[in-house]
DNA sequence: CGTATTTCTTAACTTAAGTGAACGAGTTGT
DNA sequence: ACAACTCGTTCACTTAAGTTAAGAAATACG
């Protein structure tokens, strides 16, 4: 479990073993069951996710309705805005799937920022490097219908339409569930 | 000029005198034209942009369209997709007015960065504010219509549906130049 | 100036997504 | 084993966006 972590540390920066200790003394891993809400809206939280196994899910509940903007699976991180800036949450995170995870707070980062400045280098770089892949997805988004948009899912995460229930993919891709069945069959009838 | 640029900075860390001079050895500033393609399709680039006043935007052209999905105004920056992997842009920038900009790049940066520490600690905050940012905005994007898009874009740049040609607009809320202005149209009649 | 070009709007028609309802398959709980 | 529920699909109908085309308004330019 503990080496899930730290190969995705040494893909930014390399770490003794002094180091990798001082992270496991933070006895930051979880392991939650499928179902469990781990933040909801209202709720004010210092807790930043990282998945090593299984996935989680944020959703605003709007009218009445879930709307599903994001799935983390494993090696993806999440630091919920409302812990950024100590405001309500305006939206829930649960888990799909029974999940192991680390959760972390900001007092953490600091003390672990201060005791190895490399970790502030990782972090941005980690950052950065979200950022981008972030605004691509955003301009994918954009450009493309949602039929488009399933097609590029399809292609570029495969196992996400076999982990998640349909209609939470379907908001995932901005459209109702009935909607993705329909835009389903039309690509079935175009194939044949 | 330079003010702009050390008031931003201001909001993040506080600099010494020698730190500013530092920063304006390096030259950053350039006026841009109003129309100028800063970054072609198919181009290689290593430059960073940050506005100081002016707009420039951001877009594909797919399939012979033109795709906006960005503007950046005063105070926001810009490191395109290219620059961090030094692979071919997959976009345009152009500046949609006359522009007063820093033009930086990552060897910059790097020196900057290890002659100043505590730039590295503003480049992480930064970093993770625009993250944040951005995921709300792409969150509001894939749970709202284009008219709840265009009403709430309204609300929060009302400048920039001045500053910026309708069919730019339209683009960046996701539909073509004749359903925005049908939806406008729609918009006042419900109004009265 | 006046002409060319770009930009915005309007309209008629097509296509796709939203809505409400119904149904069957699969799951949960008792 | 049965009832209650969830989930995915289908259908008929409504609504809104895409498409094509035309014309008005604003802008650029010789």
């Amino acid at each position: 479990m503990h080496n899930i972590l730290f190969d995705f540390i040494s893909k930014y920066i390399s770490l003794t073993e002094g180091e990798k200790s001082a992270i496991l003394s933070l006895d930051l891993f979880r392991s939650v069951e499928k179902g469990t809400i781990l933040l909801k809206e209202g709720q004010k939280s210092q807790d930043d996710y990282f998945v090593l196994k299984g996935c989680i899910r944020k959703y605003y509940i709007i009218n009445g309705e879930e709307k599903t903007t994001a799935f983390f699976t494993e090696m993806e991180g999440l630091t919920p805005y409302c812990v950024k800036y100590n405001t309500p949450s305006e939206y829930f995170i649960s888990c799909v799937e029974d999940t192991i995870l680390t959760v972390a707070n900001p007092d953490m980062g600091v003390e672990i920022n201060t005791k190895f400045p490399k970790f502030e280098i990782m972090c941005r770089m980690l950052s950065e490097e979200l950022l981008a892949k972030q605004r691509m997805d955003f301009d994918e988004f954009k450009t493309s219908s949602p039929e488009q948009r399933y097609l590029n899912l399809l292609q570029s995460r495969p196992e996400l339409i076999q982990r998640v229930p349909q209609h939470q993919l379907a908001s995932y891709l901005g459209i109702k569930p009935q909607s993705l069945s329909r835009l389903r069959a039309r690509i079935l009838e175009k194939k044949s």
